[in-house]
DNA sequence: CCTTGACCTTCCAGTCACTGGAAGCCTTAT
DNA sequence: ATAAGGCTTCCAGTGACTGGAAGGTCAAGG
């Protein structure tokens, strides 16, 4: 199987399976024309820090996990401890939005948006006090 | 007023002022010795550039809508669009982190989170089925 | 056997919005 | 006169890819 197969199992673009080699996050073989050959433990790595990713941690965490996720004796307790950290990251990241969005939700609604130039949201924008 | 003065006012590093000069946003004039000047519009564009990133928009956006602001006879229409269009984008963002949320969650209390080895997080990241 | 087209490879550059740091000039206080 | 601190520019790095160029490889059709 080749790296579009891969890719495509793996539902990520071939572009990003040769940067995760190059950071070292996985290290397939060369064929002796110099294809990638991808084993099946490459493929549980890709799948594994695909998931990983759409959790929304960093590369770096990834790596962390993929090790904790190789070695037999970890104690999940490292684990619990990075997605907990993970997790309270998240919700910072998600009140900061919804502080926006509400903000601007109360923008829009003020705004007639119509052809005149009388807009709220400039208002708001260029002037602290709104 | 010196530049790290104007940071204090507008809260943002003198860094990123020097920034927005250097992409266009704005044009302080220099005083002889090389130092810049900052006018009262100056000021007032920082200050809007201040609030419109921390909502959230884009330097691009920012740019859109500092050259709207500007224009006494832009249509409201103009900037509800974008703002709307941001609007958009902003929930998106916060349903994709919710979701991450949720899972992780999920995961994180289904953890025992001591010394032993079974992790059902990085199960669930290394299993499809799960 | 040759060509065509679709793969594969590497390497370099660009994204976004800053941020850090070095080297050197200017100002203010001692 | 000097020392500290602020100003200037310029270059490089961040995260996690993504785009594109240049060139090697492979399978199918003529």
């Amino acid at each position: 199987m080749n790296i579009s197969d891969v890719a495509k199992r793996a539902g990520m673009p071939p572009k990003t399976i040769r940067y995760y080699e190059e950071i070292g996050l996985i290290s397939p073989p060369r064929d002796t024309n110099g294809y990638r050959v991808f084993r099946d433990s490459d493929m549980h790595k890709l799948a594994f820090l695909g998931r990983a990713r759409a959790l929304g941690f960093t590369i770096e965490n990834c790596r962390t996990l993929l090790a904790l996720w190789e070695d037999q004796d970890r104690a999940s307790a490292d684990v619990r401890t990075l997605a907990h950290a993970h997790l309270r990251n998240i919700e910072a990241k998600i009140a900061d939005l919804e502080e926006m969005r509400d903000t601007l939700a109360r923008l829009v609604t003020a705004c007639a948006g119509d052809e005149r130039p009388d807009c709220p949201i400039l208002k708001s924008l260029g002037d602290a006090t709104v």
